[in-house]
DNA sequence: AAACGTTGCAACCGCCATGGC
DNA sequence: TGCCATGGCGGTTGCAACGTT
């Protein structure tokens, strides 16, 4: 027997509100606050329940409420801060005053997730979609196996599913043409040399895989705190040593809280380490699916180290997660982080990583695009710093 | 013009946490 | 300690408006 609804208690009307009872509930709470809602329709001369009454004060009625439609702004914020909160709809809609978390959510599931899609963004997980044997899984699929997908940045005229290249292919510099691939990690972040503030490392635009280097540093706090975001446990005596060096964002931590659920403080003087591969060396730091990803190149390495973000003299430009997702960030930027990877020297922090995806250049943006092969020559010839300090 | 499909939004449902008794 | 009322939340549904055939 499933639970009674209140509003089957009592004979209570259903469904839309009135102009009538909005004004009765308008008026009862402006002028006595609502207090109990259980005793609210009954003061208010309504038919309705107490429930109810509450969420159209909430979702509609409030005078602090934003009416239409949402800003690009506020969507982009939508997008960052599900990527760290998931369907935490409350939660989300306290970032973003007069609009109620009902509001965000139905923009989310009627606008925001098609959109995602469109560009090969599995909407769940902020993790690029892959291939499926059905076409129609496609919309919505992700590897179940392991954590690589293609980023088809465009989102129009290119499939949106590619095939995901073996590891071996991916990564070897000397793979054929056209397999070049850009590693999109999934999360990560790291101890700063701060006490109160945490750092972090986006590798979803930080490494080009195959013949290539890397990607842009992306400052923005929110894209490194998805839903994979974990703060490993310290294991000094991991066997994974690589590292690759990389600059770093900080927020303050109390920020930081006030989004995710940061369980234990962070030693900001050890390094810590995928607990995979703690428990298996053989385990792969970056690819749950491919343990020969442990302790090869940098891409193997489940250590990551970087320098201080408080040395680096010219931040990067500040690519934002919605320009990823507008294809709008300039490959100028992603050679001058490159650069900045290459010039800066590396602290001691290191960090776990976990999840990894690729998309395709030959997927970015026309106008973004550089010739395959020139791209391939100066992106390895700017990794090569970076290799040597593996 | 009618039928059908799609979209966006408001509201409901059911579960869970909390606090009072 | 257990029960109950209440508030809060996320998932889902229902429906009107709009678009397409």
């Amino acid at each position: 027997m499933g639970r009674h609804s209140c509003c089957h208690k009592q004979k209570l009307r259903k469904g839309l509100w009135s102009p009538e009872e909005d004004e009765k509930l308008l008026k009862h709470i402006t002028k006595h606050g609502h207090g109990c809602w259980s005793s609210v329709p009954k003061l208010a001369g309504l038919q309705r329940c107490g429930k109810s009454c509450r969420l159209r004060w909430i979702n509609y009625l409030r005078p602090d409420l934003k009416r239409g439609t949402f800003s690009q702004q506020e969507e982009n914020l939508i997008i960052e801060l599900h990527s760290v909160l998931g369907n935490r709809w409350s939660q989300i809609a306290t970032q973003l005053p007069g609009r109620t978390d009902n509001e965000i959510k139905n923009l989310w599931n009627s606008c925001i997730k098609k959109k995602l899609r469109q560009r090969g963004i599995d909407p769940s997980t902020h993790r690029l979609l892959v291939e499926s044997e059905n076409p129609e899984d496609n919309k919505v699929s992700t590897s179940s196996e392991n954590h690589f997908g293609l980023y088809t940045v465009d989102g129009l005229k290119q499939p949106l599913i590619q095939p995901v290249p073996s590891p071996a292919q991916s990564f070897d510099k000397n793979s054929a043409e056209g397999e070049e691939f850009i590693i999109y990690n999934s999360t990560a972040f790291l101890p700063s040399s701060s006490s109160n503030s945490i750092s972090f490392f986006p590798l979803p635009q930080t490494i080009f895989g195959g013949a290539t280097a890397s990607l842009p540093l992306n400052p923005n706090p929110f894209l490194f705190l998805n839903q994979n975001c974990r703060v490993f446990d310290m294991n000094p005596e991991l066997s994974c040593s690589s590292s690759i060096s990389a600059p770093a964002a900080s927020i303050s931590s109390s920020v930081l809280s006030n989004l995710v659920d940061v369980k234990s403080p962070v030693d900001l003087s050890s390094s810590f380490t995928h607990p995979a591969c703690a428990e298996s060396p053989t385990f792969p730091c970056f690819d749950a699916g491919n343990p020969r990803r442990c302790g090869g190149s940098f891409i193997d390495g489940g250590l990551l180290t970087w320098p201080d973000m408080s040395t680096l003299q010219d931040e990067p430009e500040d690519l934002k997660w919605s320009e990823y997702l507008q294809g709008n960030f300039p490959v100028s930027s992603i050679l001058q982080n490159q650069q900045l990877y290459a010039n800066n020297s590396i602290s001691e922090s290191h960090i776990g990583i976990e999840g990894l995806a690729l998309w395709h250049p030959n997927q970015l943006p026309q106008q973004q695009q550089q010739p395959n092969s020139e791209l391939k020559g100066k992106d390895f010839q700017r990794i090569s710093p970076l290799s040597g300090q593996i």
